[in-house]
DNA sequence: AAGCATAATGAAAACGACTTTCATAACGAA
DNA sequence: TTCGTTATGAAAGTCGTTTTCATTATGCTT
């Protein structure tokens, strides 16, 4: 538990800000995110809250919800996919990402300013980016030098 | 065309270096990737090369042989799907991307030796990275001002 | 030029992650 | 408690991409 303790009034503030809603559903998910110790996938935020199989989608909404009110940080995985992480509204970070067993490590590098700047001098507006490293962490290492 | 010349002799070079063929579609399919003044999407590339719809298959299949060989890189768009376009093996750059219209600029700014540095520190291994910036660009702004 | 192993193609279906539709249920302000 | 709005559930749909498997083409070897 490495959140701050008032992270989750700060979250309910936002969410009763809006037009949304705090449903049973939604405190379960928002309590499996708080307790998730890395950015998960939908179906493995649906089986740490205990929600059925065919919450999926319920999952899937409630996180765009809440990506909306700012809560929620997408991070894209090589192939397909993405994990859903709970941050505070501007915490600007990116990912190192396991592509085996998708355990990230926070990435506080980045080059937003250079990067948002030499898109204005090319005219580009409404500018976001996209960072992740990926690579196998320690503990999905091919084995090496064995008999394999 | 901003291609050096030899750059299609050496990607020939490259394909029948491995077990890979050329064929009259992939013949059909490099030559529309050099006409390409941009990244493409497969369909928009199978139809650069005037083939048939059905043939959307064997652009997929050519792409990832092609790429198997270094010479063509992959640009994730924002919500699904990725651009392809024709690099020489070892040219490593990033893009800017309109969301809208899909060009792309090129962005020769990257992190990669910090990044990969400290991915490695943490324990990872055969590292990469994703990075590309999206934005609108000047012909795809929203009419602002206006009557709308 | 034939033979032949291997790679490429075509059609069709499958895939995976998500999104949509539409009817029903639940929320929460009045 | 009423009521407008938002959330949910079931089921099907979407989109880009991949797989399967039978058929055809390529290009190295004679």
């Amino acid at each position: 538990m490495k959140r701050a303790k008032g992270f989750l009034q700060r979250i309910i503030q936002a969410i009763k800000r809006g037009p949304l809603r705090m449903t049973r559903k939604r405190e379960r998910l928002l309590g499996a995110l708080l307790a998730m110790d890395r950015p998960v996938s939908a179906a493995a935020l649906r089986d740490k809250a205990g929600l059925p199989e065919s919450d999926l989608v319920t999952v899937y909404r409630t996180l765009e919800a809440f990506e909306g009110v700012g809560i929620i940080q997408r991070i894209p995985l090589e192939e397909s996919g993405c994990l859903f992480e709970l941050t505070e509204p501007d915490d600007h970070h990116h990912h190192f990402v396991c592509r085996e067993c998708h355990r990230t490590e926070r990435l506080d590098l980045c080059l937003a300013i250079e990067l948002e700047e030499q898109a204005r001098k090319l005219g580009f507006t409404q500018i976001n980016h996209l960072m992740e490293v990926y690579g196998l962490c320690e503990d999905c290492q091919p084995a090496a030098a064995s008999g394999d």
